[in-house]
DNA sequence: GTCCAGGCATGCA
DNA sequence: TGCATGCATGGA
């Protein structure tokens, strides 16, 4: 990987496996937007960013400073992780084999935590046009404006001076009382992100279901998404199709990469089921 | 009009 | 521990 200023750009070379389209709009992350010129805009670590790749396969970023590339965008987009080793590790499992060949390029976001977590919560029992349509609602009142018309994730804490209503007027539903308790909880501080973050997989799991509205799927996203945990492997009614291909269990070589397994078999049964 | 979506809490056996 | 049920809402 190579790193160079060009004006106001960033522009990274050497980058294997990384295709914007399976990446940014893959359900993972919801809230980037497709610009005309194949581009991608969004709001992510409280940057606004536009992200292009080249013809030669160069990535830029647009008028963004390498502060904000070094201290966030190059693990958001997980740059210094090597995909095409993984990729070639599991292709030893025979559906991701063509899977792979098929949609090659899906990488893992490393969002925020706080982001990732409410975001999952909204997802629950939704589908992914109506959870982006929610957030961008929730960001547009909530949230900062950074760029003309692009707002950040809002806080915790101004969340937390919402009530049911206001969650409601948004068009979450009955998750509403869920975001409510949420925020409060993680504004007090009652919910510890930054020590979730740090504690083993298994605990910081059993940390997130002590959430209320939070369950196994939720908890399973938030930690792939949000809190760097390559091994969760979240499964939502997608997924359950997909299982009856393992009907053994995971394969070996998905081992410690279950979620960037899980994430291209999501892709395809979303394709092909 | 009906069905479904990156599910969860609750009640009951 | 496991299963049935209700839950909000926008798009297909």
């Amino acid at each position: 990987m190579n790193i160079k200023t060009v004006k106001n750009d960033i522009v990274v070379s050497g980058v294997k496996c990384l295709d914007l389209d399976l990446t940014l709009d893959c359900g993972q992350a919801f809230r980037w937007e497709k610009q005309d010129d194949g581009s991608y805009s969004g709001v992510a670590g409280g940057y606004f960013l536009n992200i292009a790749k080249a013809q030669n396969g160069d990535l830029i970023f647009h008028n963004t400073t390498e502060d904000s590339f070094d201290s966030f965008f190059r693990n958001y987009f997980d740059l210094d992780k090597n995909y095409e080793k993984i990729c070639e590790t599991l292709k030893q499992d025979d559906l991701l084999s063509s899977t792979i060949d098929e949609y090659y390029g899906i990488r893992i976001l490393n969002q925020e935590p706080w982001e990732a977590l409410c975001s999952f919560v909204i997802s629950q029992q939704n589908n992914i046009k109506r959870i982006k349509l929610i957030i961008s609602r929730l960001c547009r009142a909530y949230g900062d404006e950074v760029a003309n018309g692009w707002y950040t994730f809002p806080t915790a804490e101004r969340l937390a001076t919402l009530c049911e209503d206001d969650f409601n007027a948004l068009g979450c539903g009955y998750r509403s009382k869920y975001l409510v308790r949420l925020a409060q909880g993680v504004a007090s501080g009652e919910i510890d992100l930054q020590k979730i973050k740090s504690l083993p997989l298994e605990e910081a799991r059993k940390e997130l279901l002590n959430i209320y509205g939070v369950g196994i799927k939720v908890a399973n996203c938030a930690l792939l998404f949000g809190f760097q945990f390559y091994s969760a492997f979240p499964v939502d009614v997608w997924m359950k199709r997909v299982m009856e291909y393992y009907p053994n269990g995971l394969p070996e070589c998905f081992d410690g990469i279950e979620g960037i397994a899980q994430q291209y078999l999501f892709h395809w049964a979303r394709q092909n089921l």
